[in-house]
DNA sequence: CTCAATGCAAAGTATTTGCACGCTC
DNA sequence: GAGCGTGCAAATACTTTGCATTGAG
């Protein structure tokens, strides 16, 4: 029994729920997965080892593992909740590659120190807070510029620069 | 002319695209409307101007005013997108009062430097960032507190005591 | 006259809910 | 045995798409 199962047994009776099967194997999924999950991915990795569990009761099972502190809800913003562990892990932010979709966390002392500091400012009682920063990972940079760096020596003709760039 | 106009009917004859009666009423709505509103709210905005205005045109202007740099596309995780003002509007970011709604806009140079920071650690290309904060503002913890003090005052047999809150 | 724009209705996506039956405590 | 839990299907909420018609350039 991991230290996550005990948390969960004990919250469910400790709010007089019950311990099913399907919650059982819902738990063992989501602790068996890595970085973040959609209810969807969630739902379709349980099918996978028992196609007669329903959506539903991912869903529900879902938002009683965020009650019992073991996951935590994050929106990337495509519309859908994402759920990743929430047991004994840090807090984190993200930076999503917009190029290829790869997830980087990472934390900052700092900016959590800031973050509070701006809260202070506005007399504003924190609960929770997310960033997420948008943009080219490291990867994606480099592929770019090896496209770019070929375009250029095979096209000699090149009259039209276009500009590329963002802001 | 508004500066705004002449920025979107320039951002439309570069396209090739028309200018429309809807597309004219859909931005002054736009324009008139301080803050943040979702799709839903213009059309309806919108709809109280001219109820024949379709709720697919409202959604195809406001990525026409996105894609003009007019608009600024922010979700705050209700699973709607929400659009705000963006041509000359400094980049700001958000805390949100989970318990009215209230949505308090502020800027920090030095979140904006950190983030940057960061993004370099990681040889990350930013490109845009949203950063929400949930928390309490200060007047719903006036109220709170102010509830509180009614309550330890007033109730000595303390019976039916019901608890309100929800906004 | 051409191609973009519009508006309706239908489809789509992610999640929630009503309800009858089943299972845990 | 009481009541929570389950799964199905339908509902929901927001947004997008197909298509025939309208209208700007």
């Amino acid at each position: 029994m991991t230290e996550e199962q005990e948390v969960f047994y004990q919250h469910i009776q400790k709010k007089g729920l019950k311990r099913t099967a399907q919650r059982d194997l819902i738990l063992d999924v989501f602790l068996d997965t890595e970085g973040h999950m959609s209810g969807e991915d969630l739902y379709r990795l349980v099918s996978e080892k028992d196609p007669t569990v329903g959506q539903t009761t991912v869903y529900r099972t879902l938002r009683l593992l965020t009650d019992a502190g073991l996951a935590r809800e994050v929106r990337f913003g495509d519309g859908r909740a994402h759920y990743e562990h929430n047991y004994k892990h840090q807090h984190h932010d993200h930076m999503i590659c917009s190029d290829c979709g790869k997830i980087i966390e990472f934390y900052s002392p700092e900016l959590e120190a800031l973050q509070d500091a701006m809260a202070a400012k506005y007399k504003f009682e924190l609960t929770s807070h997310l960033l997420r920063m948008i943009g080219i990972c490291a990867d994606c940079r480099r592929k770019a510029r090896d496209q770019k760096r070929a375009t250029e020596k095979g096209v000699t003709v090149g009259s039209t620069v276009s500009a590329s760039g963002r802001g």
